[in-house]
DNA sequence: TGTACATCAGTGAACGCGCGTTCACTGATGTAC
DNA sequence: TGTACATCAGTGAACGCGCGTTCACTGATGTAC
């Protein structure tokens, strides 16, 4: 709640004033949406005066990018870890990739909406972030792949593409906990069509 | 541009100012994005007073919902004219379909964040006129499940989700004309999934 | 065909509000000697 | 160990702006007779 009484306070000097800013937005966009805060209330929910946040961020859009970087690390690590170096195989590991993007969609709501849906420009930093979180897919889709004979592999990059959108769409249709149209549980509904997809390219274990 | 010329000025009564402020609506999301406009921005674009659009909207919402609704109905109906009831086969017409998802999509931007990505509440209006357009998607893979005999075909409803699913995604990540990442076109990318996807529920035709 | 009247769509001035941004400032911190 | 000073982070008051919304109004339209 109030940063400033968490995050060590030293006095008039708050001591982690940029950090208290990208948490109090992250939560000002949960509760209110992307669009439902302004830099003026970030500063407000840190506990400091509306000039305070210029001392870090240039304005509005260079918080939200922050967010959206600091978030795409995360999502990175997730990815990963659910990846878990393709154990205990290839195919486990890529659905459980899959579901670990479903799950940070949806715990992580407010980052996924500052890194997807908030339009930001195309800065480096950014893109290194995410990049580095395709990456995962990337591996995980190399790691099946290679079960195959290496003439009858489908290319990797299109593969993780098509991982990556099929899963993203899930997402944005079908993952809102506050259920539009939940007809199918978004985690079936991701899982049934990874593996249609690799039926498709022959690359199904023996299950 | 000027609305207030185009369609029928009548002197101190507008005639169709709903219709203009519509059309000034979605050129101003053309223009500077969804957040970018403003209800008074409308009245502004469509040439008449700030408080003229409460005769006809309740507010910004209202408007950018009867967007969304138009949307909704355009889109249905250029699906439904991609699918050309299943002409000049099911698995052709099928990819057409997907492709027309993609150039809505590009074509018709303001409408598709108006519909997508304004976080519109789940109003029934809408929602029928969403339903129309979902119902397309699905008669074409109703079509072509039916080309299998009765044991073997995919369930439709599900099948038509992975491909919205699979489309949305592209069209989220992929199909930016400003192009962050073009690595592959889009529309060859979502071709090829349909493709790998049909081919695993053993739906590919013989060609 | 003309007149009186009700209805309705749009006017324009006004308001309160909160935002983004600036500014000279002040209190705390760190460092040189 | 103590003092002087530079640096820096945050203050708080102020500003101009444009937004959403309201209000009494007025000009145009349609209809009854």
């Amino acid at each position: 709640m109030d940063q400033k009484r968490d995050r060590g306070k030293r006095g008039y000097h708050h001591g982690n004033l940029r950090e208290a800013l990208l948490f109090a937005a992250i939560g000002l966009i949960a509760d209110k949406g992307l669009q439902g805060f302004t830099f003026a209330d970030a500063a407000r929910a840190a506990g400091v005066s509306p000039a305070a946040p210029y001392r870090h961020f240039a304005d509005r859009d260079a918080l939200l990018a922050e967010i959206a970087r600091y978030g795409f690390e995360r999502f990175a690590d997730q990815l990963e870890a659910a990846w878990d170096r393709g154990q205990p195989s290839p195919f486990a590991a890529l659905e459980a990739v899959g579901q670990a993007y479903l799950t940070f969609a949806r715990e992580e709501r407010p980052l996924f909406s500052a890194m997807f849906q908030a339009g930001l420009p195309d800065e480096p930093g950014l893109r290194a972030s995410a990049d580095r979180a395709f990456a995962v897919l990337q591996s995980a889709c190399q790691a099946l792949a290679e079960t195959l004979p290496a003439a009858k592999r489908p290319p990797v990059r299109m593969m993780s593409y098509h991982v990556w959108a099929l899963s993203h769409g899930v997402v944005e249709l079908f993952n809102d906990p506050t259920s539009r149209r939940a007809p199918m549980e978004a985690s079936e509904l991701l899982e049934s069509g990874i593996l249609i997809y690799l039926r498709g390219l022959g690359l199904i274990p023996d299950l």
